[in-house]
DNA sequence: CTTATTGCAAAACGTTTGCAGGTTT
DNA sequence: AAACCTGCAAACGTTTTGCAATAAG
């Protein structure tokens, strides 16, 4: 893989905007650093650095991917109120318990809570984004 | 919620299908007994099933939404191999201890295994759907 | 008679792709 | 010079929506 200015903003913004940003979000990030950037590089950038393992893709049922800088496995938390999806830090040793048993050969899992977050719950200070 | 030949076949066909099937697959199925039928009609359908709670929704990350019949909690496995979707039974108490200690309030929890099924793991005899 | 539901077609949405030109090695 | 990468715009697959017509209560 060649060294690319994109690629290399992109991959920045990911780690910048820790808050697993959409690639529309890493787009209009990137754009105020590199005017004429266009959404498709940002795509096409996101996905080779998920290819290669700089960058895990996080998907939650019905929204656009989101993408994570934490490359280390670990859960993820959708909250339905103010839209964020915070990590979750899951026993790995509970995991492999809850799989123990099941047939077939496990490559990845995926863990995602939908709910609410700490903030939302508890009724106070709703965070600023609005759910979708 | 009124009653209609229409979304009556659909639940039909998420019952025998018992498959997890798409929307997609939902309707070429139903087009058989309901020569007419449109597919906007079953993607309405099936959400008012799932809003009903008769039907639970299946996402698979990059894919197509799938339906299920079986309405307690599970898991799922998704074969990379032959495309199908399994459930996964799962220790409900597994999973309220990986969740235990977690801040927030929980209104669901997504498991889903990607890795091989048991047939595809086991080297022979495929299952004859392609993945995508 | 009222209103939910339908078929149809068009649009929305997130994402990918083909291409001609520009960059990296 | 060869290969990769870019911007652009068009196309993709899935899902939703606006509409006038139909069916249920």
């Amino acid at each position: 893989m060649r060294y690319s200015k994109q690629r290399e903003l992109v991959m920045q913004q990911v780690e910048t905007l820790r808050d697993h940003p959409t690639a529309e979000e890493i787009y209009q990030h990137a754009l105020k650093e590199c005017p004429g950037l266009s959404l498709g590089t940002v795509y096409r950038n996101l996905n080779s650095l998920v290819e290669a393992g700089r960058v895990r893709r996080v998907s939650i049922p019905g929204q656009p991917d989101r993408f994570d800088h934490t490359l280390p496995w670990h859960g993820h938390l959708y909250c339905t109120c103010c839209g964020q999806v915070e990590d979750l830090d899951l026993d790995p040793g509970l995991v492999r318990q809850l799989l123990s048993g099941q047939p077939g050969r496990i490559t990845d899992c995926v863990v995602t809570w939908i709910g609410l977050c700490e903030r939302c719950s508890r009724q106070s200070e709703p965070a600023p984004a609005a759910a979708p």
